[in-house]
DNA sequence: GCTTAGAGTTCACTAGTTGGACATAGACGG
DNA sequence: CCGTCTATGTCCAACTAGTGAACTCTAAGC
């Protein structure tokens, strides 16, 4: 039945595109989304039977004042996703549904050396917990995005050294949680779902290229190309802390000398304010303290953001992208980290590409990976799970033609 | 007819399919067609007769010894394009037909000072020429590629102000070059287009994601993320010259310091041989001078490929392509420029990133340009107009649904 | 010479979209 | 309060296009 080229998956093909419509819209009539698919109204009229047969869609017999317009909006409880965050301290679990909403969020703290399997426990807990909590069926879960902060190779799913998480090394978290819940996993890197949060519920809405800068212990960033994750053919890409701009800079733990992230990341920025401020102080707390008007925090976090500016000018030249999100503890910051940022890029990137572009702070703060996670599992499973995952069987599923 | 999501649209996606199988093979039998296609033996039987009716493919009557298999090409002169390129000194013409074959090029100098209308005249008339010479029929044109040296707006067709070609600013040289020839003309820079044109014909084939670097009087990367330019949201990525690689560096003709080309462009790095060499002394000359062993030439043609691949480790921590091309003249210096840029490579791009890239100088030298903006008026007709042009105008020209 | 097997075609069938006719129900004007 | 108007959604007949199965054809192998 996986008919390649035509007619079923045609129809198919129709299906995601009214599913898509209504989503982007929240609600819309059977005549609006004929006219925003260009689909005839008759054939609206059999899809959308069709998906509320299935459960997929709700029609709700008008609300607003028209003539007899029905609204078709997308059922909430036709499917729903459920996003999970390691982050260095963090565990954080996310469940939404297809229609894009947030039905929970819980975070807990992680102790950084418990082991995976500790932690893939916990999470397992934490998932179970909201699940009841939201009273959704368990056997909606349609899929499950994961991040894990360090560089994970996609295909196979290996995770790999990791500085942050000890001990996790060559695991493979998503079987892990596979295997614990019995549905697909996808995984990603952290810098690439708070790019896709922010993308699709924060500072990043309505663009389509988008560059995610997240600065925390290291310096990442997260690229969205067209709407989509870019990961470059090695799964490496947006790897922004460590291109080089002082040759003859500080020596960073890769065995360069300069790199970006010798001049913004916690672990070699903090130490400079030791003397004055003591050995425990945390980015966070940094942070706070600049915002509280210390001279010396304020210089720091200064400095910090004049050299992302230079990172960030780099990657303008380069990738041109329309926005720059900044997250992590760092953006907390606000203006103070922002304003020199600007004016580096102004500074550094040649003008047609500066003039254009938008620096913004997250809107998500600690919850862009969650969100993002839980915004991987909805794209992966790339509209057509939405659709015949709840379709009563009636047909099996078919890879989508076009894509 | 535009019929948005069906029916004729996807026995245009069915078409498109097939034409593709065939030229991506050079020629295929029916039932290799299906099988590769996916579409069922008696669906390509009708296609296949309905694009040779329309004259787009070309039955022969069994070459290898089958059993009764006819195998399938394009023809030949089913439509044609046309490939122009503007270079600092020369203006180059390339003819070839939708089969991706190149029936004929020439090149001819250009005087820089040379006003636009001159230039188009120049041309317009070696398209003509040419035109004559292969002997196609003038009807046949489906499209132009345009190459100029310097930074377009893709959207307005506007050349933006450019110091290789002075007063042409300002200019439209697509529309130009449309009122003369009287088919749609596509526009693209330099660097883009060589990076589609090694993509497609040089030393890019097989892979989907590639940065092609051109080093000249200025420098500048093509970049291609999976098998498309990509230009970034505001059209100028890839500005890969001014990336700054030591912040109190040269000072640069964009007002900053330690940019890229400050270390690498001919116009900064040709006076460091003055004293030797003489003021004339061109980039060509240069690269030929080191090749038979000067000494000086030698080292700094070393020297400016450790700038490159600094550059290109920046890159490719950033974007983490698969492969590096090295176009321009500089890439004649071979082993002498590539080796310095793969150590500096290996040493400043974070190892994963670095391992499995690979740095190759361009297969097409001066023609990659030209080759390119063949490969843009191809792709830019979007295999549509390739099915249509030709067929006797027996439906409309309908927008396909899905890209 | 006979068999065999893959190639391409034809045909009846089916899936799926469309235009047009039709029923419906609120809005608007009198 | 009623008739008219208009946009919505549904139904039906027509049409487009792909598919499986049966069929024909041709050259290779024995």
């Amino acid at each position: 039945m996986e008919t390649p080229g035509s007619q079923s998956s045609l129809h198919r093909a129709n299906l995601e595109r009214v599913v898509r419509a209504v989503r982007l819209a929240g609600s819309l009539t059977q005549a609006e989304i004929a006219r925003t698919t260009g689909l005839s109204a008759a054939t609206v009229s059999n899809i959308v039977r069709e998906l509320k047969d299935g459960g997929t869609v709700e029609v709700t017999p008008t609300s607003a004042g028209g003539r007899r317009a029905r609204s078709v909006s997308l059922s909430g409880d036709a499917g729903i996703v459920i996003g999970v965050d390691f982050g260095h301290t963090h565990l954080r679990v996310a469940v939404g549904n297809l229609a894009h909403q947030v039905l929970a969020e819980e975070s807990e703290p992680l102790d950084v050396d418990a082991s995976s399997a500790q932690g893939f426990d916990r999470a397992e807990q934490l998932v179970s917990r909201l699940i009841v909590a939201t009273g959704v069926d368990r056997s909606k879960i349609a899929g499950v995005g994961l991040g894990v902060p360090g560089p994970i190779d996609v295909e196979s799913g290996t995770l790999g050294s990791t500085s942050i998480l000890p001990g996790w090394s060559g695991t493979r978290p998503a079987e892990e949680l596979r295997g614990r819940l019995g549905v697909p996993v996808h995984v990603d890197n952290d810098a690439n779902l708070g790019a896709l949060g922010e993308l699709v519920w924060g500072s990043g809405r309505g663009v389509r290229d988008l560059a995610y800068i997240k600065v925390a212990s290291g310096v990442g960033a997260g690229l969205v190309i067209n709407g989509k994750i870019y990961r470059g053919p090695g799964g490496t890409a947006g790897e922004i802390g460590h291109i080089t701009l002082d040759e003859s800079g500080p020596v960073c733990r890769c065995g360069n000398r300069g790199c970006l992230e010798t001049f913004t990341a916690a672990r070699y920025v903090l130490p400079l304010l030791r003397s004055s401020h003591g050995t425990d102080l945390t980015m966070e707390a940094m942070v706070r303290l600049a915002r509280d008007g210390d001279p010396g925090c304020r210089r720091v976090v200064a400095d910090v953001g004049r050299h992302i500016g230079s990172g960030v000018a780099n990657l303008c030249n380069l990738l041109n992208p329309s926005r720059v999100v900044l997250g992590g503890d760092l953006a907390e910051a606000g203006e103070l980290v922002l304003g020199p940022i600007r004016e580096s890029v102004g500074r550094y990137a040649i003008p047609s590409a500066g003039r254009q572009l938008s620096v913004l702070p997250g809107a998500l703060g600690g919850r862009a990976e969650v969100l993002g996670a839980l915004a991987l599992a909805l794209s992966e499973m790339g509209d057509s799970t939405l659709l015949d995952g709840s379709a009563a069987g009636a047909r099996p599923t078919a890879t989508p033609v076009f894509t």
